[in-house]
DNA sequence: CCACATAATGACAGCGCTGTCGATATTCCC
DNA sequence: GGGAATATCGACAGCGCTGTCATTATGTGG
């Protein structure tokens, strides 16, 4: 049984292929009773288009490209980070009837800017979705502009830019959860910042200062650390701010694993968490409710930025309007149980 | 700048469309100088050909879809095992010049068959991938089968079936686990089932007996121990297994999250592990290696299966033979600190 | 009821390739 | 060296749609 064609369909419908392609494009003025008996063709012949030939006619691949750090061999861990961004992909091509097409890359590449050129060139993908940490990369971006590609950056931090981008508001949530730990009575607030070469970090830091002054807390120099956002480095940065004379009594790093690394050195020193000490973190991975106590922490809504990404992608697509717009995604604070009112003999600078 | 088309590189070599179409298609019988000529007007034109175009003609799209579970909206876990289905898959096809498509689905609806049946119908690809555990659903293979499309069936135990399939030899690993554990000098050796829902486990517990068998050492009950496959269930079994006067000096269960239990409950006992009791698992999740101590356990193939499959998919697509190849994909025993040389006197029956 | 605007439909070319088949060039063997 | 076998290449139809434009049906105002 071979797959009906159009013209299959015209001939039971008793039209003109051109009304079955307007009834099935949902194109206007078409009567009534002559879309009821298009459809009810379709429905009998169980018809549906040849996406190939809509394609070569339209010059419309009604293909998305996913373009991705190829988790690798052995980084489980951040399957979960692609797995979200397709699944919001997915989301909005499945709305708009529009697949998904997997280019992963490899980030680490020194000639990752012709690696994007050669794939954009021989991808038949209509637009390309850039997901982070890849949109990060300069050469990548300005690799899809040149070659002219419709695409959408999806970026944690803010970004300048002349093209499409979803953000989310780093820098504004990472001020609010230092403003809700100083509501908690904390004036001690340490911060551990990311990986420099990581943009989005540097917002989130920023974002804590805003959120010192908003309280009117003071800066200091001697509460803030830098890690390479691994468990490891949020564990010496953890020894180094606790071991001080005037400890801090909540410590806010700018990811989770950072965070955890945080916790986990204080249940060797004893310390409480969250009763001697807060500890907040960044991004919500499934760790963060795994491990004791359940971390609070940011939660980046990846899934929805992908998702409206794609969506407003694929409208620009269809209108051909093609303009700039940033649109930002807004993050959630998550508040679980390693967050607490201050301890306040604690935050008179006792150590255990 | 528009794309070239093959037009324009006959133009440029001097030579009919069919020519190119037969250089860039590698087919036989083209001059090694025409080969040439036309090899320079691809590469100084930048020319890919457009794939709608030779979709159409060819009736193929050059596109496998992967059929597979949708992790779901907060599954995190499952995203490891979609990523390195993924990646087997992409490898495959990236080597024969092919594209994936992503197809999730919901394994738990009702309704799958039908769901099936609708999206080969409305599906481009050529041939389809299913993973475990849509694989395991009757109704999921019989709509792809009866809907005519090429596909290998991605399954973790045995099949019999009349087509492709990617199998791995369970039994046969989960014998060799029981031998080893053996050689180590355990003839207590407990086994706890899995969920019996769940094919694959199945087949565990029947290399189990066999390794019991080779190394002749008894099958007793009441070293065995059911459960529903989750941390929990390890737990409870682990309870009831270790409670028991005459305890198990080797714990082995058919998944490492139940392992994982067997292994908490074992530190609330105050056994220690590994030196009064070893504990394996299976699968190698990313957990395994994470806990202390470090689990001894089985690794599914899980990519290399998907490679395999797909590849051999592939072949058959182009073949157009479409036998029905079983193949088998070695899985590999990973021993590391959680299993242990018996220790004599727990050997003999002392409870803590 | 007619001139006109607008809605509804169809005829047909052509998107860029591949498959078929026929034409021509080259090689091989006796 | 001649004819058959084989290698090499091109002309052309057509894959199943969409876009363009012409044509016909329907409605509208005076």
């Amino acid at each position: 049984m071979a797959r009906a064609t159009i013209e299959d369909v015209a001939k039971l419908a008793g039209v003109s292929i051109k009304t079955v392609s307007r009834v099935v494009n949902r194109e206007a003025n078409v009567r009534e009773s002559t879309r009821k008996r298009v459809d009810d063709a379709v429905a009998e012949l169980h018809y549906s288009p040849n996406q190939s030939a809509r394609s070569l006619a339209s010059r419309r691949s009604f293909l998305i490209g996913l373009l991705y750090d190829d988790p690798g061999r052995y980084a489980v861990p951040s399957s979960g980070y692609v797995i979200k961004l397709q699944q919001g992909l997915l989301r909005a091509c499945k709305a708009a009837n529009y697949d998904v097409l997997l280019h992963p890359c490899n980030y680490d590449d020194p000639d990752i800017g012709s690696q994007i050129t050669d794939l954009i060139e021989q991808s038949r993908v209509d637009g390309v979705a850039v997901a982070p940490p890849l949109s990060n990369v300069p050469a990548v971006i300005d690799a899809i502009r040149a070659k002219g590609k419709p695409f959408v950056q999806i970026s944690p931090g803010t970004s300048s830019s002349g093209h499409l981008t979803v953000v989310t508001n780093d820098r504004e949530v990472s001020a609010e959860m230092t403003r809700y730990l100083a509501s908690l009575g904390h004036s001690r607030i340490a911060f551990i910042k990311g990986d420099p070469g990581h943009k989005a970090v540097a917002h989130r830091f920023l974002g804590y200062k805003d959120g010192l002054e908003a309280c009117g807390l003071p800066f200091l120099e001697t509460l803030i650390c830098e890690g390479d956002n691994s468990i490891g480095a949020g564990e010496q940065c953890a020894w180094r701010l606790l071991k001080q004379e005037h400890r801090p009594t909540a410590i806010f790093a700018s990811n989770d694993d950072m965070a955890a690394g945080v916790i986990r050195v204080a249940q060797q020193m004893k310390i409480d968490v969250p009763g001697e000490l807060s500890v907040a973190g960044f991004d919500d991975i499934p760790l963060a409710q795994q491990i004791y106590p359940a971390l609070t922490t940011v939660n980046q809504p990846l899934r929805r930025m992908a998702e409206v990404g794609a969506q407003t992608l694929i409208e620009q697509l269809q209108s051909k309007d093609r303009s700039n717009e940033l649109i930002t995604v807004h993050s959630e604070l998550v508040p679980r149980d390693s967050t607490a009112p201050v301890f306040r003999r604690a935050a008179f600078g006792e150590t255990h």
